[in-house]
DNA sequence: CTGAAAGCGCTTACAG
DNA sequence: CTGAAAGCGCTTACAG
């Protein structure tokens, strides 16, 4: 019933490998001849059935993304922008939630879904690269978080996170913090972005001649707003109250701000706040919560040329930056801030657009 | 290099013909022969190549679902849901962003996409059902938001927009309010959900002996926090302000609170709002955004129920509502409320479970 | 209950 | 520059 490469073919008057040639943009071809077809196929409304190309070609024309959680407006972000990238080099993009349990990350990278996608982009949360390495079935697979990459062979696409969390910590200590906590390492995960993360608190700490306290590092047991809230009323009961929080994600940093406030805090003048993703709830939040930003514009374009790349022109895998800034806004610098402006950090930082660091 | 059937027939010394029969479970085969299979299949770690099977009957696995946007919260969670409820049905759910452009609708529905997929779930924002009807290429479509599509041949599952609005309208009424304003019809966009919630509005302060003052219908660009800041400072220039406003979306509802309080107005003694589709946002507001709420398990178990429906058994497109409660929170009650509670609304609503209308 | 064979709609060496 | 033909890996009437 619905047109055939055939039916084109005899309504042209040609056979059908010409009707593919046409189709496929093959050099060397009469531009009479291309015309009657590009017309027959118009006036027949064909269009090629995908399934017999990918059996004839082996090429699928999808890519994969494989995400925690959508709820994260982190990844919500991303997907909307791969899908435009993905789109821009003419292959759809099949958005998978795992939940950030193995096994659905696990069922994604070796299960039935491989044979349904050229390559896969994926941020594991419960899986590490090791454990991927093997599963990914054969096909290209670009990581997106950071899971102890360094020695991976697998492509990497993310943030510097060590420099990123060195600049909001200074941040915090530049506008006159001493006993800066950091909460957002998750309980029993180990490895990955928060290890980065702490590694430059440490180090901005260090620096800038304070001393770290361990008891100022708080576990949540997800990176969520009641993660924060819970993380807030264990400082709390703690007591000897720090002066700064810098959290993994906006998240956090909204839970334990609602915390804090209930408890009678003032942000930022009790207590200064800074996030991590520079989601719009930060921005619109009461104070304005201050944040990081990966760049993720460049973030997505990056990771689906990475793919790409080794799908089309199999090349190598490679690990590669992307951009961060630092908005500064209200809960630390005590200035006000409308929704919409955008106020770089004292420090802000941007590496070299092809930050590009070979393995 | 990947193993195919006919690897598995030799293995376990059957023809293809008994592999195929055991794979898609077809009765009277012989146990022990379904054993020497399945332990090949096993033993070869074969997965059938989903492009022959597509080719050969027609049938992809894959269900579309086609969101305007998917950094509204609302989207994101529905496409959590849709996938999990897809997957357990046996279906891959492929996720389209279309930002609400005619163009890219028109694409889904039109273009290459349904090849590569058995059905479609809609949320269409810039075409209306008479748009879609022709365009559907063959493949069964449920529309998920409304635009007038009472009369439309179109599968439809949603919300009672009229029941709700009344709801959420007569709660503000019923917590002492007298001018209140609704927010949220887009500009240059007329039917949909929109006109329905306005119609519940209307009524419900028709039948408290109120007014409808037209003034207090304000519209935005786009149904988001941009848009209520817009409108409250619209509010506040028009003077004589509402002592409530019912806002579309929380998105709206937070924009909205936030330029009341920037304004100096105290929520809810100086203006209570309420919002609509619960999200988590909201719940962690200051002070905490009361809202109507949705049955997003009900509305993705059903919608993909109604796809699959279609699809399989040629079951004729109806429409279907889903119930929808009403979440009370501080911004209309003045009483506190922490994240994570589930308040009733004083007249909450629940639509009988299979609460099916055919056409 | 199972084999041998055709065919789904493409692409692509192989000839001309 | 274009035709005729094979084959990608499945499923399924058709026989037995």
């Amino acid at each position: 019933m619905p047109v055939r490469q055939a039916d084109v073919a005899k309504e042209a008057g040609v056979s059908p490998r010409t009707v593919s040639n046409v189709i496929n943009g093959h050099p060397h071809i009469r531009p009479e001849t291309a015309r009657r077809v590009r017309e027959a196929i118009a006036k027949l409304r064909y269009v090629p059935n995908p399934s017999a190309q990918t059996l004839r070609t082996g090429r699928v024309g999808i890519l994969g993304f494989a995400v925690p959680d959508l709820s994260l407006p982190y990844f919500a972000e991303l997907a909307t922008l791969m899908t435009r990238e993905a789109a821009e080099r003419g292959y759809t993009l099949l958005l998978d939630v795992t939940s950030g349990r193995a096994e659905a990350e696990q069922h994604v990278v070796s299960g039935l879904r491989p044979r349904v996608m050229d390559g896969l982009i994926m941020s594991p949360l419960a899986l590490c690269p090791e454990q991927l390495t093997d599963s990914a079935g054969g096909k290209p697979l670009v990581l997106l978080g950071e899971w102890g990459v360094q020695k991976s062979p697998l492509a990497y696409v993310g943030v510097d996170n060590v420099t990123a969390a060195a600049s909001a910590t200074r941040h915090l200590v530049e506008t006159g913090r001493r006993r800066i906590a950091a909460v957002g390492p998750v309980r029993g995960r180990t490895g990955g972005a928060a290890s980065q993360r702490l590694d430059g608190y440490r180090q901005a700490l260090t620096e800038a001649g304070l001393a770290v306290d361990e008891r100022l590092v708080v576990e949540v047991d997800r990176l969520d707003r009641e993660g924060g809230q819970a993380a807030m009323a264990a400082l709390l009961a703690a007591g000897d109250l720090p002066d700064a929080v810098f959290c993994f994600n906006d998240l956090v940093a909204i839970g334990l701000c609602w915390a804090a406030q209930e408890a009678g805090l003032r942000i930022p003048a009790d207590l200064a706040v800074i996030g991590w993703d520079d989601t719009p709830e930060a921005r619109w939040a009461r104070p304005a919560i201050s944040s990081v930003r990966a760049d993720t514009e460049q973030l997505a374009q990056r990771s689906v040329a990475a793919l790409v790349g080794q799908i089309e022109h199999d090349e190598p895998p490679r690990h590669e930056y992307v951009a961060h800034h630092l908005r500064a806004r209200t809960s630390t610098t005590g200035r006000p801030y409308r929704p919409g402006e955008t106020v770089e950090g004292p420090d802000w930082e941007r590496l070299p657009p092809p930050a590009v660091r070979p393995r």
